[in-house]
DNA sequence: TCTGGGGTCCTAGGACCC
DNA sequence: TCTGGGGTCCTAGGACCC
């Protein structure tokens, strides 16, 4: 028996909002998240498939038997009683704040880690008996909260550290009746040794689970069991993090904000068809390397790397890419004139479907060196204009300006303006 | 599955420095 | 030169998550 007794004990929840899209399209149009099938489509021109589910309300999936990774409207038998809606991304995002606000009444600033749009991790190690009796009942008390007051239904996962409220959260909670679990390190053996679905975890995905399997693993105890030291080596650190895992042991500090030690910013898109000249590819990575700069510029960054990507259409997955060091910037013409560069060194006539730009190393602003290259005064008219165009662009939405060049065949961006996380942001100006 | 999009982290091999 | 070893950074590609 493993000694937890120098574990940490924390109570950590994680808590992740039902069919986040679906539910929110249901309570604007006064319908039930629950008891109504609805699925939010984004339909661009280059998703085929009669468009990319994005969310499965849990009547959905009941009523047409959907599996987990049902991703295309044409998975589902077309059926009057469906309800579908387009994605309004920016609205999902507003509930989000909505949420995150109401999880403020519960935890301090520093306890509270929004992990994605519709999943939150909550550090209520010091806060929790201020609102409860038991850790339960303030999990369901806060259900109940962003129940009444957003019509968003929860599931809460509950655990003495991250990995296991995780766990509890994936594997058992979204399943429960109540929406709620709990693992502790004393019931590791109950709730995690018997998990044989190993993709299901966190962290476990299709080749490491084949991976595992090739070793003999095919549960989370045959995990515990195995030799950690050979997991290693065939593994790397993931093979030491995943025998850490099967023990229920996570020592990740939450107690501070944690800051992800690299920080990238990039555009991707799969295009409508395959693009089979350099014309064409300017172009679009032209279109890339703008938004991407624009949203350097927004957040306040300089990046120091850009890399582009490129796929091979004929083998879709096994794609190019290359990277280049530069002086820290986030002027739209000299990363446009980077991947240009780039592009034109690396691009040898291949069918292109999906591209992709991408800047690394960055940097907050008043790190900006001096480019001996560029005048100051130059730097400076053109970073002026960019923020101009910044500015119009947040206010009028990115199609009102857009390079004449987008115009040409290869453009995208008119096509794509208005889109948040590539689907409909569900602004007025669409 | 004829193709969503934005991210983070890991790895193997190489360049370079002292 | 018949040549050591530790450390850091870089690059391209892979895996996974939501």
């Amino acid at each position: 028996m493993y000694d937890y007794s120098n574990e940490p004990h924390h109570i950590i929840f994680i808590i992740d909002s039902k069919s986040f899209y679906a539910s929110v399209e249901a309570i604007d149009h006064q319908r039930d998240p629950l008891r109504d099938p609805i699925v939010v489509v984004s339909k661009g021109e280059n998703i085929g498939g009669g468009g990319l589910i994005l969310a499965t309300s849990p009547m959905a999936k009941k009523m047409f038997h959907l599996k987990s990774n049902v991703s295309r409207l044409n998975d589902i038998p077309s059926d009057p009683r469906l309800i579908i809606y387009p994605p309004r991304m920016n609205r999902y995002i507003s509930k989000n704040i909505e949420i995150n606000n109401i999880f403020r009444h519960y935890v301090a600033d520093k306890n509270l880690y929004p992990y994605s749009i519709d999943e939150s991790i909550l550090d209520l190690t010091q806060s929790w008996n201020l609102y409860g009796r038991t850790v339960n009942e303030v999990a369901r008390k806060i259900q109940q909260e962003i129940k009444d007051k957003t019509g968003i239904y929860t599931s809460v996962g509950i655990g003495d550290n991250p990995t296991l409220a995780k766990i509890a959260l994936d594997i058992y909670a979204k399943k429960n009746p109540s929406f709620l679990a709990e693992i502790h390190y004393e019931t590791v053996k109950t709730y995690l040794w018997p998990i044989k679905n190993l993709t299901e975890v966190w962290s476990i995905g299709k080749k490491t689970s084949q991976k595992l399997n090739y070793l003999g693993i095919y549960s989370i105890k045959d995990l515990a069991h195995f030799n950690p030291y050979i997991l290693q080596e065939k593994l790397g650190i993931i093979g030491a993090q995943l025998y850490a895992l099967s023990w229920g042991i996570d020592r990740s500090i939450i107690d501070r904000h944690h800051a992800p030690k690299s920080k990238s910013i990039g555009n991707s898109q799969i295009l409508p068809h395959d693009y089979t000249t350099l014309k064409e590819l300017r172009i679009v990575f032209r279109e890339l390397a703008d938004q991407v700069a624009s949203r350097l510029r927004n957040q306040g960054y300089l990046t120091r790397c850009v890399s582009i990507y490129f796929n091979d259409s004929a083998q879709y997955n096994h794609g190019t890419s290359k990277q280049v060091n530069i002086n820290p910037t986030n002027n739209s013409k000299i990363l446009a004139k980077e991947v240009e560069k780039l592009l034109s060194t690396t691009w040898h006539g291949q069918t292109v479907r999906k591209v992709g730009v991408y800047t690394t190393k960055l940097a907050k602003r008043h790190d900006s060196q001096i480019n001996l290259f560029i005048s100051p005064k130059n730097l400076q008219r053109e970073l002026s204009l960019d923020q101009t165009i910044d500015q119009i662009r947040q206010k009028f939405g990115f199609t009102k300006l857009i390079h004449s060049a987008s115009l040409k065949k290869g453009g995208t961006a008119i096509k794509r303006a208005g889109l948040v996380g590539g689907h409909a942001g569900g602004n007025s100006y669409e």
